[in-house]
DNA sequence: TTATTATATGAGTGGTTGTTCATATAAGGG
DNA sequence: CCCTTATATGAACAACCACTCATATAATAA
């Protein structure tokens, strides 16, 4: 039949009017690329912790340290990675440095990102 | 001088109290590595790009293959790992399988990330 | 049945990344 | 100045992961 053919995906896919149309409509490459590395600060246990604690209060270097029972090191050069992505600010307070969220945006992702695991049981 | 002591951090932190009120305020360890896991699936260029397709249409595995310009079979080891994460749905139409997004909040994770990255110039 | 097509999956591999170790920088105290 | 302490950083290594290739499964057509 042709007209199922129409609808095959042998040619080119199943859709390609609205395939066509996406490429268009779609974020361009580079959003998706920086929305990718975003996303994958995000992906990690140690930084997915940091970020928790200073949703709830600024806090130095060594009370990450001490709170996540880490290396410092460790702990420094993931902080170095989120304030990289503009996840998180710091402000020097005489031999510390302490460590806050960077805007509202951080915590909203989290906050959805707990209801989506919430909801999915 | 005493004082100056009790709020350095030889002996355990900056702010001694406040890891002490973290540790039982912060979401428990099993939800944190949910949330990671989460967002490490989100934090691909791959599988950015097909959940921002998806989140203007329904698709099947071929459309996708042609949007993205690559291999079917790494299309669909994706399209695993999103459907493991419970970020996509699928369905069978015929030979083809359909796949949305699962629900709202993946499109919200997607906006707010989107927002941040622009926000940040 | 056999042939064709759409999708899924196991194995192998190159590239990425989080941690540790060692060291460097910076800020006070004495 | 020197000494201690808080933080940052470079190098190296192990673990993980996204892709490719080959093949398997599922569904329709003839």
């Amino acid at each position: 039949m042709q007209e199922h053919r129409a609808e095959g995906c042998q040619e080119e896919c199943f859709h390609p009017d609205v395939v066509e149309r996406l490429r268009t409509e779609m974020p361009g490459e580079p959003l998706q690329e920086e929305l990718a590395q975003l996303f994958k600060v995000l992906g990690d246990h140690t930084r997915i912790r940091i970020l928790n604690a200073l949703c709830l209060s600024e806090l130095c270097v060594c009370d990450l340290t001490a709170l996540l029972g880490m290396n410092q090191s460790a702990v420094s050069h993931q902080l170095r990675v989120l304030r990289d992505a503009k996840l998180v600010k710091s402000r020097k307070l005489g031999k510390n440095v302490l460590y806050t969220l960077d805007d509202s945006h951080v915590s909203t992702l989290i906050q959805t990102g707990s209801e989506h695991i919430k909801e999915g049981k």
